[in-house]
DNA sequence: CTTGACCTTCCCGTTACTGGAACCCCCATA
DNA sequence: TATGGGGGTTCCAGTAACGGGAAGGTCAAG
């Protein structure tokens, strides 16, 4: 299979594909007119790294998952350790999001969003640091 | 104020700020023997791009943020629209890790996580494309 | 006079790609 | 035979928002 054909059949752009070689993730063929030639082995790879990363996990981890996919012998331990490490990791990010989207919603509320030019929004970001959303009982 | 100061009572690296002076968010004096030498305005200012990246809005938001924050005259519509499109950013990213979450938090339950290779986390990561943590329910 | 804490600039590294230039390869058609 | 189009190849630069670290100038204290 030409490049073209893997990056239809796993959904990952043919620029991620040489990009995933570059760095070791997958090790494609070369055909004599120096084209890669991408064994099925290759493809399932590149899907199963597409899977991994929609759910997140970085590239450094999907090395690793892709490792302990090979190793027929891994402890299903590791493999849990791991998604329950990412997990943490992505709620950690939502939490922060969730504490900007507090703040930042009461402040779009508080706003009249008409044509005066009193903005509550700048206000707040002006002030000294206090706790968030505070702006409007300041006043 | 030196760099150092301004770095203190902002609560930003001095490094951010130098990198702040390189793309024209603030523009300190200089003084005779090449340091920078801050106003209470710089501060002031700096403190703000603290405030609006601490939630969220990229650098170029918190550019137009502070030129309307300097723009006496300004509609605080503007302002509030600009906030509204930054929190449906935030809201969008927060699904989006939401989603992944309970895909994940899915398969991490699926998992017996034990020293046997058998594991559902990797099997889903290998198996073609389906409706996410089904997994269990196609054995 | 020297030490040590500051400050300066500059350049590389990070993450995971994406876009583009310049060039090669292969097949089909006029 | 030219040529046109749609593959493929490499390499370089850029993205966001800094952080690390080198090499060197400056300043106050002892």
């Amino acid at each position: 299979m030409n490049i073209g054909d893997v990056a239809e059949r796993s959904g990952l752009p043919a620029k991620t594909i040489r990009f995933y070689e570059d760095i070791g993730l997958v090790k494609p063929l070369r055909a004599a007119n120096g084209y890669r030639s991408f064994r099925d082995s290759d493809l399932h790879k590149l899907a199963f790294l597409g899977r991994a990363r929609a759910l997140g996990f970085s590239i450094d981890e999907c090395r690793l998952l892709l490792a302990l996919y090979e190793d027929k012998g891994r402890e299903s331990a590791q493999v849990k350790a791991l998604a329950e490490d990412h997990l943490r990791t992505i709620d950690d990010k939502i939490a922060q999001l969730r504490s900007m989207r507090a703040t930042l919603a009461h402040l779009v509320h508080c706003c009249a969003g008409d044509s005066r030019p009193d903005c509550p929004i700048l206000d707040d970001l002006a002030q000294p640091a206090h706790a968030p959303g505070q702006a409007a009982h300041r006043a």
